[in-house]
DNA sequence: TTGCATAAATACCAATCAGTATGTATCTTT
DNA sequence: AAAGATACATACTGATTGGTATTTATGCAA
């Protein structure tokens, strides 16, 4: 009946982005069905359709959100520190603060796009191992400046250890989400911080 | 036509389970169809569901088939070694000696059993949960007796890091098998590695 | 105020989904 | 060799899937 033709559809598609990503997030791609959406939305099918190609372009958007949910406020964290140990540290208490309110919405949605989509969604695992990369690679800069002005021993291999932290946190995050622990998550990361000032 | 009424029943089930296990490891629970498995074993649904109670039962079936081929072999490498350090790192090491195959089949069984099932396949996710446990406790054992003997420190909090361990351990499966790189599996997990004998 | 573009709803589609009822061939038991 | 049990296939179901074509209602510009 069209009788929301005066919303602009932007703001449309911004909000069946927001009311899809959680659903996206806990059920994955194939758990989520279009009807799912419809529900979690109040807007039918054809309303869908005519913001989004298809199924996976709304797979694709909702990554990007979940995605920019996580990096916009770590980012602004890790900006505020000078040396290359305390942007780690922010880094890590950044994931200690949002823990609850990732697990409640679903995990971390590069981690949750990794595996799901592997194999039965190539857009959204690309995207996901792009998201990965870039994430690596900003680890990276932060420990090579971090051994360049000699906070970090000259051994240390910045591509490895980037990739290490990588791991740990989305370890952690897997572990502490299934066995439902903040504790837990917070006692691990808080393990690596002490590794950390070690390196 | 049942001409195969001469196979015991419970061959064809394991041969379902083998045939199903790499399948669901991929594409998931949701993203595996009962089309999928009669393709993968050159059965019909009727054979299928003459073995099996529904598509979940296969499910569980085929997580403890793929579990079990985990947890075997580690457990043969850690069994013939003595000290509380030299069993942690012959548990490393079979990760990093069963990297390829692994990656090859699908990955972790329960790390994909964790974030594939959680909210859509309860059962599936509650046994990928009780692995993750057994799999701390065992850890967490073999941690204790070496704090008691003296190998590590006394201070180290062995429920904390056996959860640890396992999150670097899945983390770097996680990213070693998104990024495509053995290599760099490796070297996470000898870093793992290097720490161990720093505890 | 009359058209026009837009946005959402309705109604529909073929394909596929998980699951079942029935049929049939083979083995086992007697 | 006849009867029953077993193991698989065939054929079907209703529901749901992702996706599309069409219709209707609304705001905006002329």
């Amino acid at each position: 009946m069209g009788r929301n033709s005066h919303i602009p559809a932007e703001d449309t598609e911004q909000f069946i982005i927001e009311k899809a990503a959680e659903l996206f997030n806990k059920k994955g791609f194939w758990g989520t069905s279009l009807s799912d959406l419809e529900k979690a939305t109040g807007l039918t099918k054809g309303s869908i359709y005519s913001n989004f190609k298809d199924k996976t372009d709304v797979s694709l958007k909702v990554f990007d959100y979940n995605y920019n949910k996580l990096r916009e406020p770590m980012g602004d964290r890790v900006k505020g520190k000078t040396t290359a140990k305390e942007k780690l540290m922010a880094c890590i208490d950044f994931y200690i603060t949002y823990f609850p309110s990732m697990k409640s919405s679903g995990g971390c949605a590069i981690q949750n796009a990794l595996i799901d989509s592997d194999d039965t969604n190539i857009a959204l695992f690309e995207k996901a191992k792009s998201a990965l990369g870039s994430w690596k690679d900003t680890l990276q800069k932060i420990i090579e400046a971090g051994i360049q002005n000699g906070e970090f021993r000259r051994e240390l291999n910045a591509g490895v250890y980037s990739a290490y932290l990588i791991a740990i946190i989305e370890g952690a995050i897997l572990v502490g989400k299934s066995l439902d622990s903040h504790q837990l998550f917070s006692d691990m990361l808080a393990h690596l911080k002490e590794e950390i000032t070690r390196i």
